[in-house]
DNA sequence: ATGCATGAGAA
DNA sequence: TCTCATGCATA
């Protein structure tokens, strides 16, 4: 049951498991982040899909967030540049060219970038501990939620004194892995992860770029969301906590990582030299669409779909449908199942072996990898993924140098 | 941090 | 329809 329930872009409560109602989760921090759900409004809910029923109730939300809405938003710094009406994609790329030829990036597109009338300063709150007031204790640096206090404060200082406005740190380098992707495209042993490398940077590259970036913009006090918006107002690419996450821990495909990475190098520089300021701006929620609940698979069937992975990583519609029907599911949840248990099949990072029981008999420690299987229309590149015993994941050549978007 | 979802573009 | 890039909603 609860499968197929569309929401209003904004649900308090969610029926996930059977039963269960897990509704908001208040938790409070992971690391550097904390849950962002919080407050919704403007549920507009204008565009319906080609669904059947539909019977939306919206309460009249959009309570005012009376509480620290008053940022001040210097317009002298880099990413606070949010003007109502301006828009943000036109002349913004034109510094974000990647010298390749056979690079033809999928055009970035924004999200809802259209939110400038009446937005209010809403979820997000991740953000809390976003350095407002650095060194210029304008008005807002004294709000300590819950004793969790902001070491952004403290870290500034100290590092204003020491901040080399370059990184430079290899900081590691295993002299492994390095014999996969692009069957055509050079790899000298040039590049370096300081600087300016615009060549086309290697896996280790990213890993080790991926690793310093994380670190720095940690000590910079900056939360993955924090980053993506910056990149939004300053490049005019908004990207979300969870690409930022990805970006960090590599789950992205290698031609991905290259095109975020120049990005998040700008970034970065633009951070750790802009002494002192707020990066605070309004978030571009979600308005509008409305999207289909996550459907929560349970176990077991994720077991029974992870059986038929491995059997037919790509099922036909008539093998999805069956499929869904014995497990009870919409095919549609079935295909975009398998759709994204491709994608994760490529990118590879750590999730394999997913907790709980799966197939046949496996001796717990002995997990299979998700060894590419290869097929008469899909290429085949299983570069060896060995590495001791916590090497990084590395990335995998996915189709580079065609089958893009190039128009 | 990740699971499921949406969409654009290419086959 | 699949792939790929991305993200909302969740755990």
């Amino acid at each position: 049951m609860a499968a197929t329930t569309y929401l209003p872009a904004s649900s308090a409560v969610t029926t996930d498991l059977d039963g269960s109602v897990v509704g908001m989760n208040i938790v409070g921090g992971y690391h550097a982040s904390a849950s962002p759900r919080s407050a919704a409004d403007a549920n507009e809910m204008k565009y319906l899909p080609q669904h059947h029923h539909h019977h939306n109730h919206h309460m009249a939300s959009s309570p005012s967030p009376g509480g620290h809405a008053a940022v001040s938003l210097s317009a002298a710094n880099p990413w606070v540049s949010l003007q109502p009406g301006a828009d943000p994609w036109a002349a913004s790329m034109a510094g974000m060219h990647h010298a390749h030829h056979h690079h033809p990036h999928q055009d970035v597109k924004p999200l809802s970038q259209q939110a400038d009338m009446m937005h209010h300063r809403q979820q997000q709150q991740q953000s809390m501990g976003s350095p407002h007031a650095w060194h210029a204790p304008v008005s807002s640096a004294h709000y300590n939620p819950g004793g969790a206090g902001s070491p952004l404060q403290q870290y500034h200082a100290a590092m204003n004194g020491m901040l080399a406005h370059h990184q430079a740190a290899p900081q590691l380098h295993h002299p492994l892995h390095r014999d996969m992707q692009s069957p055509h495209h050079p790899q000298h042993s040039d590049r370096d992860v300081s600087g300016g490398e615009d060549e086309t940077p290697t896996s280790d590259d990213l890993e080790a770029f991926a690793k310093q970036f994380k670190q720095r913009r940690i000590k910079l006090g900056f939360t993955q969301a924090d980053v993506g918006l910056a990149l939004g107002t300053l490049y005019g690419n908004v990207f979300s906590q969870t690409t930022i996450c990805r970006f960090e821990a590599l789950q992205l495909s290698f031609k991905n990582m290259c095109k975020l990475k120049p990005l998040l190098q700008k970034w970065l520089e633009e951070a750790d030299s802009t002494t002192g300021s707020p990066t605070s701006i309004d978030k571009i929620a979600a308005q509008g669409r409305k999207r289909k609940k996550r459907t929560s698979i349970e176990v077991s069937v994720k077991g029974a779909l992870e059986q038929h992975f491995h059997k037919q990583p790509k099922p036909s519609a008539q093998e999805i449908s069956s499929l869904a029907d014995s497990l009870q599911l919409e095919k549609e949840v079935v295909r975009v199942w398998f759709c994204n248990r491709r994608q994760k099949e490529k990118r590879m990072t750590p999730p394999n072996t997913l907790g709980g029981e799966m197939m046949e008999g496996m001796p717990p420690g002995s997990h299979m990898h998700p060894s590419y299987a290869h097929h008469p229309d899909m290429h085949g590149s299983p570069m060896g993924q060995h590495s001791h015993s916590h090497s990084p994941p590395m990335l995998s050549p996915q189709g580079m140098g065609h089958q893009l978007t190039a128009h």
